[in-house]
DNA sequence: TGCAGTGTTGCTTC
DNA sequence: CGAAGCAACACTGC
């Protein structure tokens, strides 16, 4: 479900709320979630008793660093909430910022709770179970992530390291702007609207790209980016922060999920197309093939 | 009613 | 090797 701005806020929040804090407990009603060790009984043995020094993202993935050398790993890939607050078990209910059916319905599906050492907890809700927490060794967990492509808001992801990456790579460019491994972080809400801002046909072949065209699109990564970090992400389904709170970058999206409304910028139609077994929205007049 | 679609990833198959 | 298809799972909407 969240993409990069939608995890770095929930990582930012969690950095407010757990800093410093103690596990003393874990609950499951779903033991398939735990990947990493293979049982959930020697997860929660692992966890307990373990502080958490600090709280980070690579790509999508959620990492609190523990103390003990040991690396908590959690994504939500498409359907999971990442959330804070107390829960009563007798009654699986939560008290967040915002109440709504959707509200009702994240408290139902939560499956991985960890209770901390003040009291409060951090819930994994997932109602597709796509969802995963693994526990690592950190020495281990740098191998394991170094497959991912560059964090793009870094500032040494420069317009070189773009080229580098990308022109390694062959195919239609919004599927390798999709690719963790070539860029992490970006999802299909993200690539939709950088390629709209650069300009872009979603269907371009990467060899066919000129070289504004690529400044373009290195321009719109960065710039996208920034701004639905800084609104907190995109809320137009059910993307929630750890108080269930909504982004507000949907506000301002130009393609995303508006297929047949008009396009912002040109008053053509926006369409909507299959690509690599997902769906692509853009303007066909000012993002021409 | 039934089936395609949904923000992800990784495995299998060709 | 790359590209495509699909499974993991559950619900919504046409």
């Amino acid at each position: 479900m969240p993409e990069l701005p939608e995890v770095e806020t929930i990582v930012r929040g969690l950095n407010e709320k757990v800093l410093g804090r103690t596990f003393i407990d874990i609950w499951t009603d779903s033991k398939k979630i735990v990947k990493k060790p293979e049982s959930f009984e020697q997860f929660k043995k692992e966890i307990k008793g373990k502080t958490i020094l600090k709280i980070w993202r690579r790509g999508k993935n959620i990492l609190f660093d523990l103390s003990g050398n040991k690396v908590l790993l959690i994504h939500q890939k498409l359907t999971g909430h990442l959330l804070h607050g107390t829960w009563s078990m007798k009654h699986r209910t939560w008290q967040p910022k915002e109440r709504g059916p959707l509200e009702e319905k994240i408290n139902t599906y939560i499956h991985l709770l960890f209770t901390l050492d003040n009291g409060k907890m951090v819930a994994l809700s997932d109602l597709r179970k796509f969802g995963k927490a693994e526990l690592w060794e950190t020495e281990e967990l740098k191998k394991e992530l170094s497959s991912l492509g560059p964090e793009p808001l870094d500032r040494d992801f420069d317009f070189e390291e773009f080229k580098r990456v990308l022109l390694k790579t062959r195919g239609k460019i919004k599927k390798i702007l999709m690719d963790q491994k070539v860029i992490a972080g970006i999802g299909n809400i993200y690539s939709d609207e950088i390629l709209w801002q650069a300009k872009v046909n979603p269907l371009r072949q990467i060899k066919t790209l000129n070289k504004k065209e690529l400044k373009k699109i290195y321009k719109a990564i960065k710039e996208v980016l920034k701004k639905a970090v800084e609104l907190r992400g995109t809320s137009t389904s059910d993307y929630r922060d750890i108080e269930g709170k909504k982004g507000f970058f949907q506000k301002q999206r130009k393609v995303y999920r508006r297929e047949g409304e008009k396009c912002s910028r040109c008053g053509a139609i926006i369409k909507k197309i299959k690509l690599a077994g997902r769906s692509a929205r853009f303007c066909p007049k000012c993002q021409k093939v």
